[in-house]
DNA sequence: ATAAACCTTGACGTAACGTCAGTGTCAAGT
DNA sequence: ACTTGACACTGACGTTACGTCAAGGTTTAT
């Protein structure tokens, strides 16, 4: 009729310690004998089995105390919570499987491609994440032909290309490091940065206009996520570019 | 080019805190300034990149670092190990989903039940249940026929009789909770007990017999799941019905 | 000069126990 | 009576990946 500590725990198939944390925070409560030791009666075995059931489910243990000790604590609105929130776990872990199934594909796929393969899967991922990260800001400042004539443009380079727009990449970004924070975005030296980066830009536009250039400048800092791209390559640059094309673009 | 700490935070969109936690982990080491301001370059900016791809993807952070910096640890294996396990994770959500939607069910189900409707939704759960935990073993020591006869009359019980059959069930629980322990199984008290037993069992087995009664008996101490709901009557019940039942059946 | 906004290290809190360590109790065998 | 072994007790540290103070030093702007 009454069970030593040792003897509930593996009734139930749990650890003694387990019961003497489950008493330490007030789910269960077992009498005590003189010499000090835990007595569980019918009556714990029973409410054990409860914590054990809603354990189960994934409860969290604050949460079990709550619906078996308030009166005024519905276990049906406890049990559908919980359901809502197992249910965005399972989604999100989903959004986990399916990013890393992707990811595995893509790095057994590289394993295998020659290089001009790998180019033209660079340029494609290239352009979906651009498209995930800007296409929405920029389809909305420069018109949907805008973007998919630069898009095009971009598809259909050759590594010839590719390479010098990389080499005018380098030399740009090199540039910005050095200058924001020690010269002035009105400054001559600012004039030819501002100059490489209209260059960098005919890369993906056909016709260049400056106010086009500007607009996108004004992005630069106004969009954190461009922002956040331009100060990776050192803090202060994308205001330092914002401002001097700016300044000087014609 | 350099970032202070809270620069590279704000950057990346995480916090100083966990900047220099990575660093106590021996996963992104910066440079100290004179000061002992941390500082830190291009290289460590494309290291937390790394670091945060990883992170997305469920991996802990002891992974992360062996992954980074150990050159025989081949990340494929790693990702593909990360895949299982989540995907594990997913199916036991699932189960606790499907558990839960289970639960509710039932749950709402009962509120709406009249008694009799409650009376037999009750049976048919019994069934169930029983049939998941012991099904197999049953099946196996009694055969087919005999299981199915012992759950057919169950079911067709009426209310009256499964009153008797609860009001049987309690005596025969008190008075195993009082003799295990305390009396031998081969006295005369015992034998009562097994007299009810035996009438407990007649409610299921249309014929009883004897060398059946000793075959359960031996099961509800080889069998764990059986030795639990009786050692949850009270400690020791399991033998002491075993032993009587082995001693007095006839 | 002073305040605001940084930076530093150190320490506690989180969830639900597992795992010692040190000590006390009880039943059984010698 | 003594030992042994199994059990009981409390207390404390470790686990994960940070969040959140606290106390004090540095830099920058006013």
């Amino acid at each position: 009729m009454t069970y030593t500590i040792k003897q509930l725990a593996d009734l139930a198939g749990v650890s003694t310690r387990t019961l003497r944390w489950y008493e330490r925070e007030g789910l269960l409560e077992p009498d005590r004998l003189d010499n000090g030791y835990r007595q569980y009666g019918r009556s714990e075995v029973d409410q054990l089995e409860q914590i054990l059931f809603y354990r189960e489910l994934g409860f969290e243990l604050k949460v079990i105390q709550q619906i078996m000790a308030a009166e005024d604590f519905d276990p049906l609105v406890a049990l559908e919570k919980q359901l809502v929130s197992l249910e965005l776990q399972q989604k999100q872990t989903e959004r986990l499987i399916v990013a890393i199934k992707k990811t595995i594909k893509s790095r057994k796929a590289g394993l295998t491609m020659n290089d001009n393969e790998k180019f033209e899967a660079f340029k494609r991922q290239s352009l979906a994440e651009n498209e995930e990260k800007y296409g929405e800001e920029m389809r909305a400042s420069f018109g949907e032909e805008q973007i998919a004539a630069a898009n095009k443009r971009y598809a259909n380079m050759t590594a010839e290309q590719f390479q010098r727009l990389e080499e005018l990449s380098e030399k740009l970004n090199t540039a910005l490091a050095e200058s924001a924070g020690s010269i002035s975005p009105t400054s001559p030296e600012a004039k030819e940065i501002v100059k490489m980066h209209k260059d960098w830009l005919c890369f993906f536009w056909s016709d260049y206009n400056a106010e086009a250039h500007k607009g996108l400048a004004r992005m630069y800092v106004d969009d954190p996520r461009f922002k956040q791209y331009y100060d990776k390559i050192a803090p202060g640059v994308a205001e330092f570019l914002s401002d001097a094309v700016a300044y000087w673009a014609e």
